[in-house]
DNA sequence: TATTAATAATTAATATATTAACTAAAGTAA
DNA sequence: TTACTTTAGTTAATATATTAATTATTAATA
Protein backbone atom coordinates (compact mmCIF):
# COMPACT_ATOMS: atom_id res chain seq x y z
CA UNK A 1 0.00 0.00 0.00
CA UNK A 2 2.01 3.41 -0.88
CA UNK A 3 2.49 5.96 0.93
CA UNK A 4 -0.48 8.57 -0.86
CA UNK A 5 -3.02 5.28 -2.33
CA UNK A 6 -5.61 7.01 -4.30
CA UNK A 7 -8.22 4.57 -3.86
CA UNK A 8 -7.98 5.31 0.11
CA UNK A 9 -8.19 8.72 -0.19
CA UNK A 10 -11.07 10.32 1.92
CA UNK A 11 -12.98 11.93 -1.53
CA UNK A 12 -12.82 8.50 -2.82
CA UNK A 13 -13.47 6.69 0.33
CA UNK A 14 -16.78 9.12 0.15
CA UNK A 15 -17.61 8.33 -2.94
CA UNK A 16 -17.52 4.80 -2.64
CA UNK A 17 -19.49 4.86 0.42
CA UNK A 18 -22.22 6.86 -1.62
CA UNK A 19 -21.92 4.63 -4.59
CA UNK A 20 -22.67 1.72 -1.99
CA UNK A 21 -25.72 2.97 -0.12
CA UNK A 22 -27.65 5.10 -2.61
CA UNK A 23 -28.73 2.47 -5.42
CA UNK A 24 -30.51 0.72 -2.39
CA UNK A 25 -32.40 3.74 -1.84
CA UNK A 26 -32.50 4.82 -5.49
CA UNK A 27 -34.15 1.25 -5.93
CA UNK A 28 -37.13 3.08 -3.97
CA UNK A 29 -37.39 6.12 -5.75
CA UNK A 30 -37.91 4.80 -9.18
CA UNK A 31 -41.13 2.62 -7.86
CA UNK A 32 -42.36 6.00 -7.37
CA UNK A 33 -40.94 7.68 -10.54
CA UNK A 34 -38.53 9.82 -8.66
CA UNK A 35 -35.30 10.72 -8.97
CA UNK A 36 -32.77 10.71 -6.04
CA UNK A 37 -32.71 14.82 -6.00
CA UNK A 38 -36.54 15.19 -6.46
CA UNK A 39 -36.46 12.80 -3.16
CA UNK A 40 -34.30 15.11 -1.40
CA UNK A 41 -37.25 18.19 -2.62
CA UNK A 42 -40.05 16.30 -1.35
CA UNK A 43 -38.11 15.35 1.76
CA UNK A 44 -37.51 18.70 2.62
CA UNK A 45 -40.65 20.02 2.42
CA UNK A 46 -42.34 17.50 4.52
CA UNK A 47 -40.30 18.76 7.04
CA UNK A 48 -41.35 22.27 6.59
CA UNK A 49 -44.21 23.40 4.90
CA UNK A 50 -43.57 26.50 2.77
CA UNK A 51 -39.68 27.14 2.20
CA UNK A 52 -37.68 29.42 -0.08
CA UNK A 53 -35.69 28.07 -3.12
CA UNK A 54 -32.58 29.90 -1.26
CA UNK A 55 -33.10 27.90 1.68
CA UNK A 56 -34.21 24.57 0.15
CA UNK A 57 -30.77 24.67 -2.14
CA UNK A 58 -28.99 24.50 1.63
CA UNK A 59 -30.84 21.99 2.90
CA UNK A 60 -30.97 19.40 -0.05
CA UNK A 61 -27.42 20.30 -0.95
CA UNK A 62 -28.73 20.66 -4.70
CA UNK A 63 -27.19 24.11 -6.41
CA UNK A 64 -29.36 26.49 -7.16
CA UNK A 65 -28.98 26.40 -11.43
CA UNK A 66 -30.08 22.68 -11.05
CA UNK A 67 -32.79 23.11 -8.37
CA UNK A 68 -34.85 25.22 -11.27
CA UNK A 69 -34.72 22.48 -13.30
CA UNK A 70 -36.21 19.87 -10.44
CA UNK A 71 -38.49 21.74 -9.08
CA UNK A 72 -40.01 22.11 -12.81
CA UNK A 73 -40.13 18.55 -13.59
CA UNK A 74 -41.72 17.96 -9.85
CA UNK A 75 -44.23 20.83 -10.75
CA UNK A 76 -45.08 18.77 -14.01
CA UNK A 77 -45.67 16.01 -11.72
CA UNK A 78 -48.34 17.58 -9.39
CA UNK A 79 -46.58 17.77 -6.29
CA UNK A 80 -45.24 20.43 -5.45
CA UNK A 81 -45.67 24.36 -6.85
CA UNK A 82 -44.11 27.71 -6.74
CA UNK A 83 -45.78 30.63 -4.92
CA UNK A 84 -44.03 33.97 -5.18
CA UNK A 85 -43.33 36.26 -1.54
CA UNK A 86 -45.75 39.33 -1.40
CA UNK A 87 -43.59 40.63 1.25
CA UNK A 88 -40.53 40.28 -0.83
CA UNK A 89 -40.90 39.70 -4.53
CA UNK A 90 -37.53 37.91 -5.53
CA UNK A 91 -37.81 35.27 -3.32
CA UNK A 92 -40.00 32.13 -4.51
CA UNK A 93 -41.53 29.59 -1.70
CA UNK A 94 -41.77 26.01 -2.76
CA UNK A 95 -44.95 24.20 -1.25
CA UNK A 96 -45.87 20.38 -1.15
CA UNK A 97 -49.00 20.09 -3.57
CA UNK A 98 -51.70 17.10 -1.82
CA UNK A 99 -50.72 14.26 -3.80
CA UNK A 100 -46.93 15.37 -2.69
CA UNK A 101 -47.56 15.77 0.80
CA UNK A 102 -49.00 12.09 0.55
CA UNK A 103 -46.02 10.36 -0.73
CA UNK A 104 -44.68 10.30 2.61
CA UNK A 105 -46.51 7.81 4.13
CA UNK A 106 -45.65 5.50 1.32
CA UNK A 107 -42.19 6.24 0.57
CA UNK A 108 -40.58 6.88 4.21
CA UNK A 109 -41.33 3.38 5.20
CA UNK A 110 -39.85 1.65 2.70
CA UNK A 111 -36.40 4.39 3.22
CA UNK A 112 -36.47 4.09 6.89
CA UNK A 113 -36.57 0.12 6.52
CA UNK A 114 -33.32 0.49 3.66
CA UNK A 115 -31.78 3.09 6.45
CA UNK A 116 -32.20 0.40 9.04
CA UNK A 117 -30.12 -2.41 7.02
CA UNK A 118 -27.32 -0.04 6.68
CA UNK A 119 -26.64 0.83 9.72
CA UNK A 120 -27.72 -2.45 11.60
CA UNK A 121 -23.95 -3.69 11.52
CA UNK A 122 -22.51 -0.69 13.26
CA UNK A 123 -22.27 -0.28 16.93
CA UNK A 124 -24.06 2.66 18.72
CA UNK A 125 -20.45 4.29 19.10
CA UNK A 126 -19.02 3.57 15.72
CA UNK A 127 -21.95 4.94 14.05
CA UNK A 128 -21.87 8.10 16.61
CA UNK A 129 -17.91 8.33 15.26
CA UNK A 130 -18.81 7.95 11.86
CA UNK A 131 -21.05 10.91 11.80
CA UNK A 132 -18.77 12.71 14.01
CA UNK A 133 -15.88 12.48 11.80
CA UNK A 134 -18.24 13.72 8.94
CA UNK A 135 -19.30 16.52 10.42
CA UNK A 136 -15.76 17.49 11.26
CA UNK A 137 -15.14 17.11 8.05
CA UNK A 138 -17.85 19.12 7.05
CA UNK A 139 -17.67 22.32 8.81
CA UNK A 140 -13.59 22.32 8.54
CA UNK A 141 -13.77 26.32 7.50
CA UNK A 142 -16.65 27.06 10.04
CA UNK A 143 -15.25 26.82 13.14
CA UNK A 144 -12.18 28.92 14.98
CA UNK B 1 -33.74 17.17 16.61
CA UNK B 2 -36.27 14.92 15.05
CA UNK B 3 -35.97 11.62 15.37
CA UNK B 4 -35.36 11.21 11.55
CA UNK B 5 -33.42 14.34 10.86
CA UNK B 6 -32.92 14.67 7.08
CA UNK B 7 -30.16 16.43 7.24
CA UNK B 8 -28.41 13.86 9.85
CA UNK B 9 -29.02 11.11 7.55
CA UNK B 10 -25.94 9.74 6.21
CA UNK B 11 -25.99 10.07 2.73
CA UNK B 12 -26.68 14.06 3.46
CA UNK B 13 -23.79 13.70 6.15
CA UNK B 14 -21.63 12.30 3.07
CA UNK B 15 -22.61 14.71 -0.07
CA UNK B 16 -22.01 17.67 2.56
CA UNK B 17 -18.15 16.15 3.71
CA UNK B 18 -17.71 16.00 -0.13
CA UNK B 19 -19.33 19.52 -0.68
CA UNK B 20 -16.90 20.44 2.01
CA UNK B 21 -13.82 19.00 0.50
CA UNK B 22 -14.06 18.86 -3.12
CA UNK B 23 -13.76 22.69 -3.78
CA UNK B 24 -10.82 22.89 -2.53
CA UNK B 25 -9.09 20.79 -5.06
CA UNK B 26 -11.27 21.66 -7.98
CA UNK B 27 -9.42 24.91 -7.21
CA UNK B 28 -6.40 23.20 -8.29
CA UNK B 29 -7.26 21.46 -10.82
CA UNK B 30 -8.68 24.40 -12.67
CA UNK B 31 -5.63 26.13 -13.12
CA UNK B 32 -4.60 23.25 -14.79
CA UNK B 33 -7.57 23.17 -16.89
CA UNK B 34 -9.06 19.66 -15.82
CA UNK B 35 -12.37 18.70 -14.48
CA UNK B 36 -12.70 16.74 -11.33
CA UNK B 37 -13.20 12.89 -13.24
CA UNK B 38 -10.19 13.92 -15.59
CA UNK B 39 -7.68 14.45 -12.45
CA UNK B 40 -9.14 11.18 -11.44
CA UNK B 41 -8.51 9.73 -14.37
CA UNK B 42 -4.85 10.58 -14.70
CA UNK B 43 -4.21 10.40 -10.82
CA UNK B 44 -4.75 6.16 -11.83
CA UNK B 45 -2.73 6.37 -14.71
CA UNK B 46 -0.03 7.89 -12.81
CA UNK B 47 -0.32 4.44 -10.67
CA UNK B 48 -0.86 2.32 -14.18
CA UNK B 49 1.10 2.13 -17.06
CA UNK B 50 -1.41 0.63 -19.11
CA UNK B 51 -5.36 0.29 -18.43
CA UNK B 52 -8.45 -1.09 -19.13
CA UNK B 53 -11.37 1.10 -19.50
CA UNK B 54 -13.49 -1.29 -17.46
CA UNK B 55 -10.95 -1.20 -14.85
CA UNK B 56 -10.29 2.50 -15.07
CA UNK B 57 -14.04 2.80 -15.02
CA UNK B 58 -13.53 0.69 -11.00
CA UNK B 59 -10.82 2.73 -9.56
CA UNK B 60 -12.04 6.37 -10.48
CA UNK B 61 -15.87 5.51 -9.90
CA UNK B 62 -16.69 7.17 -13.08
CA UNK B 63 -19.16 5.11 -14.44
CA UNK B 64 -18.20 3.83 -18.11
CA UNK B 65 -20.59 5.35 -20.10
CA UNK B 66 -19.55 8.80 -18.54
CA UNK B 67 -16.09 7.12 -19.29
CA UNK B 68 -16.26 7.82 -22.96
CA UNK B 69 -16.53 11.22 -23.04
CA UNK B 70 -14.22 12.30 -20.52
CA UNK B 71 -11.21 10.45 -21.80
CA UNK B 72 -12.28 12.17 -25.22
CA UNK B 73 -12.06 15.05 -24.02
CA UNK B 74 -8.56 14.06 -22.17
CA UNK B 75 -7.41 12.34 -25.62
CA UNK B 76 -8.07 16.03 -27.07
CA UNK B 77 -6.10 17.78 -24.25
CA UNK B 78 -3.54 15.52 -25.41
CA UNK B 79 -2.96 14.21 -22.13
CA UNK B 80 -3.53 10.38 -22.97
CA UNK B 81 -4.74 8.28 -25.55
CA UNK B 82 -6.32 4.88 -26.26
CA UNK B 83 -4.77 1.89 -27.29
CA UNK B 84 -6.53 -1.49 -28.39
CA UNK B 85 -5.97 -4.92 -26.93
CA UNK B 86 -4.32 -7.64 -29.48
CA UNK B 87 -5.03 -10.22 -27.53
CA UNK B 88 -8.62 -9.07 -27.04
CA UNK B 89 -10.01 -7.01 -29.59
CA UNK B 90 -13.14 -5.84 -27.21
CA UNK B 91 -10.65 -4.37 -24.59
CA UNK B 92 -9.50 -1.05 -25.13
CA UNK B 93 -6.16 0.56 -22.77
CA UNK B 94 -5.71 3.82 -21.74
CA UNK B 95 -1.91 4.99 -21.60
CA UNK B 96 -0.51 8.73 -20.17
CA UNK B 97 0.93 10.59 -22.95
CA UNK B 98 4.85 12.33 -21.75
CA UNK B 99 2.35 15.66 -21.04
CA UNK B 100 0.05 13.72 -18.83
CA UNK B 101 2.55 12.02 -17.30
CA UNK B 102 4.32 15.07 -16.50
CA UNK B 103 1.36 17.01 -14.36
CA UNK B 104 1.81 14.66 -11.91
CA UNK B 105 4.99 16.35 -10.68
CA UNK B 106 2.82 20.19 -10.96
CA UNK B 107 0.03 18.68 -9.48
CA UNK B 108 0.50 16.09 -6.63
CA UNK B 109 2.47 18.71 -4.10
CA UNK B 110 -0.47 21.18 -4.79
CA UNK B 111 -3.15 18.51 -4.16
CA UNK B 112 -1.01 16.73 -1.21
CA UNK B 113 -0.76 20.05 0.45
CA UNK B 114 -4.47 20.67 0.75
CA UNK B 115 -4.80 16.85 1.66
CA UNK B 116 -2.71 17.57 4.52
CA UNK B 117 -4.68 20.51 5.49
CA UNK B 118 -7.96 18.48 5.72
CA UNK B 119 -6.61 15.89 7.92
CA UNK B 120 -4.33 18.23 10.20
CA UNK B 121 -7.27 18.53 12.49
CA UNK B 122 -8.06 15.03 13.33
CA UNK B 123 -5.72 12.62 15.52
CA UNK B 124 -4.35 9.59 13.80
CA UNK B 125 -6.94 7.38 15.54
CA UNK B 126 -9.74 9.76 14.83
CA UNK B 127 -9.04 9.66 11.48
CA UNK B 128 -8.55 6.10 10.98
CA UNK B 129 -12.15 5.34 12.70
CA UNK B 130 -13.29 7.71 9.82
CA UNK B 131 -11.67 5.66 7.25
CA UNK B 132 -12.46 2.47 8.44
CA UNK B 133 -16.56 3.28 8.92
CA UNK B 134 -16.45 4.54 5.19
CA UNK B 135 -14.79 1.60 4.41
CA UNK B 136 -17.47 -0.90 6.66
CA UNK B 137 -19.86 1.30 4.53
CA UNK B 138 -18.58 0.50 1.26
CA UNK B 139 -18.35 -3.32 1.64
CA UNK B 140 -21.82 -3.67 3.05
CA UNK B 141 -22.68 -6.05 0.86
CA UNK B 142 -19.46 -7.64 0.29
CA UNK B 143 -19.19 -9.17 3.74
CA UNK B 144 -20.20 -12.32 4.82
C1' DT C 1 -18.63 -25.89 -36.41
C1' DA C 2 -22.84 -23.34 -35.88
C1' DT C 3 -25.35 -21.37 -32.27
C1' DT C 4 -25.87 -19.16 -28.15
C1' DA C 5 -24.36 -16.70 -24.26
C1' DA C 6 -21.33 -13.51 -22.04
C1' DT C 7 -18.20 -9.47 -22.05
C1' DA C 8 -16.07 -4.63 -23.17
C1' DA C 9 -17.05 -0.68 -24.92
C1' DT C 10 -20.19 2.50 -26.88
C1' DT C 11 -24.49 5.18 -28.01
C1' DA C 12 -28.78 7.44 -26.85
C1' DA C 13 -32.00 9.98 -23.97
C1' DT C 14 -32.81 12.36 -20.05
C1' DA C 15 -31.40 14.46 -15.55
C1' DT C 16 -28.14 16.87 -12.84
C1' DA C 17 -23.59 19.57 -11.75
C1' DT C 18 -20.46 23.38 -12.55
C1' DT C 19 -19.30 28.00 -13.70
C1' DA C 20 -20.30 32.41 -15.36
C1' DA C 21 -23.35 35.76 -16.73
C1' DC C 22 -27.77 37.87 -16.31
C1' DT C 23 -32.43 39.88 -14.58
C1' DA C 24 -35.40 41.79 -11.28
C1' DA C 25 -36.21 43.37 -6.88
C1' DA C 26 -34.64 45.28 -2.64
C1' DG C 27 -31.38 47.78 0.28
C1' DT C 28 -28.15 51.89 0.95
C1' DA C 29 -26.02 56.06 0.80
C1' DA C 30 -24.93 60.64 -1.33
C1' DT D 1 -34.59 60.78 -5.63
C1' DT D 2 -30.61 58.93 -8.09
C1' DA D 3 -26.80 55.93 -8.23
C1' DC D 4 -24.55 52.04 -6.30
C1' DT D 5 -24.70 47.57 -4.22
C1' DT D 6 -26.51 43.40 -2.76
C1' DT D 7 -29.66 39.53 -3.02
C1' DA D 8 -32.82 35.71 -5.10
C1' DG D 9 -33.61 33.49 -8.78
C1' DT D 10 -32.76 32.31 -13.53
C1' DT D 11 -30.41 31.33 -18.06
C1' DA D 12 -26.67 29.50 -20.82
C1' DA D 13 -22.85 26.43 -22.03
C1' DT D 14 -20.42 22.59 -21.08
C1' DA D 15 -19.43 18.30 -18.40
C1' DT D 16 -20.99 14.34 -16.03
C1' DA D 17 -24.53 10.73 -14.14
C1' DT D 18 -28.17 7.36 -14.85
C1' DT D 19 -30.51 3.82 -17.30
C1' DA D 20 -31.37 1.14 -21.19
C1' DA D 21 -30.18 -0.43 -25.56
C1' DT D 22 -26.60 -1.57 -29.00
C1' DT D 23 -22.22 -3.21 -31.34
C1' DA D 24 -18.22 -5.97 -31.73
C1' DT D 25 -15.74 -9.54 -29.99
C1' DT D 26 -14.89 -13.57 -27.38
C1' DA D 27 -16.30 -17.74 -24.78
C1' DA D 28 -19.12 -21.77 -24.30
C1' DT D 29 -21.84 -25.52 -25.63
C1' DA D 30 -24.46 -28.66 -28.21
Amino acid sequence: MAIQDFSQSLPMMLYRALDEILPKFRCIFNEFALTEQQWRILRVLWEHDKITLGRLSDLTLIPSPSLVGIVDRLIKANLIRRERSDTDRRMIFVVATEEGRNLEAKVMPRVNEIYKEIKEPFSKQQWGQLIDGLDQISHLNKKR
